[in-house]
DNA sequence: GATGAATGAGTGTTCATTCAT
DNA sequence: CATGAATGAACACTCATTCAT
């Protein structure tokens, strides 16, 4: 492998602008998000207020960025989980498996970002899911919308029949739900939740033993 | 002298409190609980800044006010749905229509309180949901967790076998998961959905005809 | 029964709003424009800050203030003087000796008017000599304009032949020059210069004596 | 090699500065001085903010370069055309046809330096017209005040009888005069005026034809 | 019962300047 | 020569809250 040809975005900047994201979210998991501002990421961070707007110029930017890194860190979870799967079964499974348990180990800054999703507007006329969004970002996003799954599973036979659309909206709404009982009960093992999950929509979708 | 600490609440007293709450509402679907300032809400009402204050003497008691509002209005919705009906089943079908019917009919309260929830930490330590809680509606409030219906319908025999907890949390989030459908789709048409909720958790819970 | 009728916006109010208006003067033509800070201001008066806010709104409204108090405290001098002639001669006389002996009287803020016409521009699009300018005063700005001077007195025949369009610049141009001078030199009397400016066009607009 | 811009790598440094003077000019009349960070004047040379102090170390030393460039300019154009007359008349018409020309042809640099004089003040106590005045230019700059010609003119009899210093004031203030109507005005054409001007002032001075 | 005035703490943002590289 | 990172001071502006009336 060629060792320094990559034409990275330097080192350091991003090592910075990544450890501001990881504070930011520590600090709107912790005092939420009305709460968070420049300055108490910063103080976090241990840089001057100012530096934080050196590396990202607004905070609707900070914002996209922290978005992104949030996606992201899940899409990193879900996606290959999902795609090394080759059935519709085994993707939906690896779905709601992955996703369950990412809430599991990520539950910190997860409500902000769930419920930031319904009313978060940024300055500019942006809705909140067109945000920070690179393409290759946005495209992937679909994995998390588990429709594309259910129709083909349908289609392929291997699925029985059921109301598409409805059934994609009860699952994600159920796969999230859990969120909300693991914030509430820090013990809660949402492990056992996944496993009842799959069992519930299996005998919804029907089809293939 | 009354013997119940008589909140002798002079009838103009309360009217405009209602009023405010409900300007409040308004003001905060639109732009967002972050920028619905005491001053716009004052304005929307056509009163001062500070006559909201000596109403209420605290933003957070008014977002107190608000919540208990809503939930009070969301339980005279759902809470007599529930209750008419006697047998678990009937039960549980109120409970997902009427709550799925309250998100289709009442989207402004909806989108505000989603608002309020994504980005409200109250100053106290108190966390979202205990807010603005008298006991009388906090009693209430368990009607708006299915746990008991499912539990009753399984002690009854009327249901089958199922893991009770996972079940209750699936379908809560099943239930409120059209509430992102909904705020984002205006046209959207949630009376199919309920239904198909239905049928899917008729299969889930298993049991009577 | 108290006498005075008058609908008048609250006294306390427009007193405080003169009072800042003043003291922002005052600032401007200490500092200069670009650091007259609306808390440097506010420290002159006495009060905080946010107390300017309270009152103006944004700092682009205090200006329009200021403006329109310079412009009319300038008039409330020009007009009544102008309009007390009734030969074009007179007229010319009365705006060039008024409005030097304003320039005389008024030295420090002018500097910061003069050339803040050329080159404020408001965050808003609206051009310099759109500021701030109730209907009323603009209109009686052209006063300002000794252009409707010179042509009224051409076309009754009391003044000779002469470019008007040159000569009114021109005219505005030596009346409003000796502002430099009265600023650079503290003592400098500025009554001769009237004297000598009123031979001067005397010669170049010729007719009547 | 082209004889004109032919400064090399050798003379990078004075050439950069050249340039960033040049660029600061430019944004300066565009966006006002106040708005005119090095941030922005550096963006337009296409070098780092830090370039730029690292060639003025201060603001304010760049301020003196803009100011000593525009009189040097200025200076460079009107001087010589006065110094090839060899009357009084013919200088006072070469002094007001080559200031009211650099008017017309230099308006951007016009604007730059009328939005300096009118927001800028040095953090030292020098005042405007002290910058950047390399004792050389101070000098020559007498040229810019008419009024050591109608000295002269008066002293050997080609003029008339006038007030010398009341005079040399009106003819500046008339000849700068034009630049508010030149700025407001883009397509106005001064040379008609400087001609009105050479008339009007012909009239003051008398004497010779 | 209600209001207008005022305030202090806090917000995001801009900027000239420093400094190690 | 020139830069990118960082900073502290200043800025306009918002806001919940207090208080005399």
């Amino acid at each position: 492998m060629s060792p320094t040809q990559a034409p990275r975005e330097s080192f350091t900047r991003s090592a910075r602008k990544a450890q501001i994201v990881a504070s930011a979210i520590d600090v709107i998991a912790e005092v939420g998000f009305a709460q968070a501002s420049i300055r108490k990421i910063a103080d976090r961070v241990g840089i001057a207020m100012s530096a934080v707007l050196y590396h990202f110029g607004t905070k609707d930017n900070l914002v996209d960025a922290i978005v992104e890194h949030m996606y992201r860190t899940m899409l990193s979870q879900v996606a290959p989980a999902v795609d090394a799967e080759h059935t519709a079964t085994g993707k939906l499974h690896a779905y709601i498996r992955s996703s369950i348990s990412y809430f599991g180990t990520h539950r910190t800054a997860l409500k902000a970002l769930a419920s930031l999703g319904a009313t978060y507007v940024p300055t500019d006329g942006r809705r909140f899911d067109e945000l920070g969004l690179s393409p290759d970002i946005a495209e992937q996003l679909a994995v998390l919308d588990p429709a594309s799954i259910l129709v083909a599973g349908q289609r392929d036979g291997e699925f029985g029949t059921f109301p598409v659309g409805s059934t994609a909206i009860a699952l994600r709404g159920a796969v999230n739900g859990v969120v909300d009982r693991v914030l509430r009960e820090p013990g809660y093992d949402a492990t056992q939740y996944a496993q009842d999950v799959i069992d519930m929509f299996g005998r919804i979708v029907g089809g293939s033993r």
